[in-house]
RNA sequence: GGCGCUAUCGUCUAGGGGUUAGGACGGAAGAUUCUCAAUCUUCAAACCCGGGUUCGAUUCCCGGUAGCGCUACCA
C-alpha cells in the first residue's frame, strides 16, 4: 500500500515550495493509487499559530489539491514519547540534565572533545566550535553519566532533555537510498548526538516526524532537500524503533534568483502560494508551473493538464540541481534612488497592485517584475485554453472585488476580447476597464491624433464616425455592419483605415492599445459610443 | 570549520562516449491585422575548470572551483 505524507509546519503562510512538495507528493499519490495524508507538524509551540494553519488550508483549497488523511502531530504526543522512551529503553538514547541551551551552537561553552578521528588533535575551547572538524557532542559529561545517577536525578524531578546515543566506537557508515540523490552514506563521525524529547517532554522534529511516518506507515517521503542530511538521523532511529524504512525522495529546493533559498523572511510576498491567488493566477497553471520547477516530463511537454500531470508524474522525472524561481531582484532589493513602477506591457492602466508590494519610494511592482516569466506565460496559456463561460466566471468576481457591478451576461460578451490579451485574472481590469465605468477616466487628447494626421483629421474622423454611426439602428451595432460602414466612410474621407479607427477606438477606450474596434463598438452599444464620440470631439476643439 | 548535495543557453529543462547538444520561457527580427494581443517564420544564446580512462569525452572516474543545504531542547 503506497502512502505518502505532506507535512507543513503552521508558522506562517503556504510558502511555494511547500506547495510543490504538497503537489509532488499528491502526484505520486494519485498516479500510484496511493493515500495522500496530510500531517501538520505542530510539535514547536513557540512558534505555531492557528492563522498559519488557516492560511495553509486556504493556499490548497485554492489549489484544488485533495488528500485522504488527517493528522495533527500535537494530538500524537504520547505515541512519540512512547516510542522515544522506546529507544531510551534499549539504551540507545541518554538523559541530558544539561539546562537548555547552554549548550547551544555556537557557544564554545558546549566544545568538549569533538568527535575527533584518531590522530586529531581535539581543538582548545577556546577556539570556538568544531574547529576540529567532526560533529559536536553536546554535553559530553551527559552521554556518560551512570544509570543509577540518571534514573535518580530524573527520579528526583530534574528536568533532562533525551538525546540519541550516535554510535561512536566503532563508528558505523549509515546508508539509504534515495529516489532521487541515489545511494547515500555518512559515518556516525560526522552525526552528533541529537535531541529526541525537549526538557519540557515536547518531542523533537526528528522524532515526532520519524513517530509518525512509523505509525502512519509512510511508505514513501518526499520532503524538500533540506532535509537530505537529516535523513542520517532519521534512519539511526527508524532502526532503534524497529521500524521499516521508508523509501526516501528528496527534491531540490526553489531558491530565489541570487541562488539562495526561498525564504518567507527574505524574499517575502513572492513566496506565498496567496500572492499568486490575488494576482490572478489560475490554479492550474500555478500548479503546472510548480511541477516544471525540479521536474520534467522528458517529452518536451510544457502546457499540461492536472489529469496529464497525474499520467505522466514520476520520482526518475525529478532534477537533482536546484530551481530558480525567476522573480527580478528588486522585489527583494528596494532600489535606491527609488524607481517608478513600471506599467503593465501594453496595457494602458495602473500597475498591478497588491497589498504588500509597494516598492520603496512608492509606486508598485509589475507583475513582469515579481513573477517568473514562464508562471506569466503558462498562466496566459491556461487561461486561453478555458472555455468562455468558465472563464468569464472567474473574471467576473475579479471585476465585482474591485468595485464594477457588473452583470454575468455582460462579462461573457466582453471575456472574447480579454481572452488573448490578459496573463493573469486581474489584467482584466486594466484592459477592459473601459467597459465597466460610465465616464472614461482622463486621457491625454493627443492621443486622438492618427499616425500621419492632424487636430483637423481627428475631427474630421470623429465627426464623421459619429454621424454615420447616429444613422445605424441600436439593433444593427453589431461587427460586420460597423466594419463596413466605417470603412466606407474612411474610403468617403480618403482616410486610411488606421486613421478613420484610431481616434474613435482612442474616444470610446481613452488609449491607443485596446481590443478590435467594431466588437468593442459591438459590446459597448450605441448609446456609450456616441456619448464618447461626442466628448471626444470636444477634446479636439 | 565539518559533512552532504549540485553544476547543459539569462531562466526552466532534454540528452548522453561519436549529435548541426533538442524543447520551452524570455530577447531580437520579420509576416499578419484597424492598434494591442494572439498566431506564424527566422535569428542570437549553453555542456564550470583541470587531469585521467578511451581511437574519441559535454557524457565515465578523480581533483579543483563555485553554489546550495545540514550542522538547535526550529521544522
Amino acid at each position: 500500500m503506497l502512502r505518502v505524507r505532506f507535512a507543513p509546519s503552521p508558522t506562517g503562510f503556504l510558502h511555494v515550495g511547500s506547495a510543490r512538495t504538497f503537489i509532488f507528493n499528491w502526484l505520486y499519490a494519485r498516479h500510484n493509487g496511493g493515500t495522500m495524508i496530510l500531517r501538520v507538524d505542530d510539535t514547536d509551540v513557540e512558534r505555531n499559530t492557528e492563522a498559519s494553519l488557516t492560511s495553509i488550508f486556504e493556499g490548497l483549497s485554492w489549489l484544488n489539491l485533495s488528500w485522504d488523511e488527517q493528522y495533527r502531530q500535537s494530538e500524537r504526543l504520547a505515541l512519540h514519547r512512547q516510542m522515544a522512551e522506546a529507544i531510551f529503553a534499549t539504551g540507545l538514547a541518554y538523559r541530558d540534565f544539561t539546562p537548555a541551551h547552554e549548550g547551544d551552537s555556537p557557544k564554545p561553552i558546549a566544545v568538549g572533545p569533538p568527535l575527533s578521528r584518531p590522530g586529531e588533535p581535539a581543538p582548545k575551547p577556546t577556539e570556538g566550535a568544531r574547529q576540529g572538524g567532526g560533529a559536536w557532542l553536546f554535553n559530553p559529561g551527559a552521554r556518560e553519566i551512570s544509570r543509577e545517577e540518571s534514573d535518580r536525578r530524573a527520579a528526583a524531578g530534574e528536568p533532562f532533555a533525551l538525546r540519541f546515543r550516535v554510535p561512536r566506537e566503532p563508528e558505523r557508515i549509515i546508508r539509504f537510498n534515495d529516489a532521487v540523490y541515489g545511494e547515500q552514506a555518512k559515518s556516525t563521525a560526522d552525526i552528533e548526538d541529537f535531541a529526541l524529547l525537549r526538557s519540557d517532554g515536547m518531542p523533537t522534529y526528528h522524532m515526532a516526524s520519524c513517530a509518525d511516518d512509523a505509525d502512519l506507515r509512510i511508505s514513501h517521503i518526499i520532503r524538500g532537500q533540506d532535509h537530505l542530511t537529516n535523513t542520517f538521523k532519521h534512519v539511526l532511529i527508524f532502526e532503534a524503533a524497529g521500524a521499516a524504512l521508508p523509501q526516501f525522495a528528496h527534491l531540490p529546493l526553489l531558491v530565489a534568483p541570487d541562488g539562495t533559498k526561498l525564504s518567507k523572511r527574505k524574499h517575502g510576498p513572492v513566496v506565498s502560494v496567496t500572492t499568486y491567488r490575488d494576482a490572478g493566477f489560475l490554479p492550474e497553471a500555478f500548479v503546472n508551473f510548480l511541477c516544471l520547477l525540479g521536474w520534467s516530463p522528458k517529452n518536451d511537454q510544457t502546457m499540461m493538464s492536472r489529469q496529464e500531470l497525474i499520467g505522466l508524474f514520476s520520482l526518475e522525472g525529478i532534477n537533482r540541481a536546484n530551481a530558480v524561481v525567476n522573480f527580478k531582484d528588486v522585489v527583494v532589493q528596494p532600489l535606491s534612488p527609488p524607481v517608478v513602477a513600471l506599467p503593465l506591457k501594453a496595457l494602458g492602466g495602473p500597475p498591478l497592485s497588491l497589498p504588500g508590494l509597494e516598492r520603496q519610494g512608492g509606486g508598485f511592482l509589475s507583475s513582469e517584475e515579481m513573477f517568473d516569466p514562464k508562471a506569466l506565460w503558462l498562466n496566459a496559456e491556461h487561461i486561453r485554453a478555458l472555455p468562455l463561460d468558465d472563464l468569464s466566471q472567474r473574471l467576473l468576481p475579479v471585476v465585482r472585488e474591485a468595485g464594477f457591478n457588473v452583470l454575468p451576461e455582460y462579462m461573457l460578451r466582453i471575456t472574447p476580447l480579454v481572452r488573448e490579451r490578459i496573463k493573469l485574472l486581474k489584467d482584466v481590469l486594466t484592459v477592459a476597464d473601459f467597459f465597466f465605468v460610465d465616464q472614461l477616466p482622463p486621457y491625454n487628447p493627443a492621443e486622438l491624433i492618427p499616425q500621419k494626421g492632424d487636430a483637423a483629421m481627428a475631427l474630421k474622423a470623429l465627426k464623421k464616425a459619429h454621424e454615420v454611426l447616429a444613422n445605424l439602428p441600436a439593433a444593427d451595432f453589431k461587427h460586420d455592419t460597423l466594419d463596413a460602414n466605417l470603412r466606407a466612410a474612411a474610403q468617403e474621407l480618403k482616410l486610411k483605415a488606421g486613421q478613420m479607427f484610431q481616434p474613435i477606438r482612442v474616444a470610446v477606450c481613452g488609449r491607443k492599445n485596446a481590443p478590435p474596434l467594431f466588437e468593442t463598438l459591438e459590446v459597448l452599444g450605441k448609446e456609450k459610443t456616441l456619448a464618447r464620440i461626442e466628448q471626444a470631439i470636444g477634446k479636439v476643439q
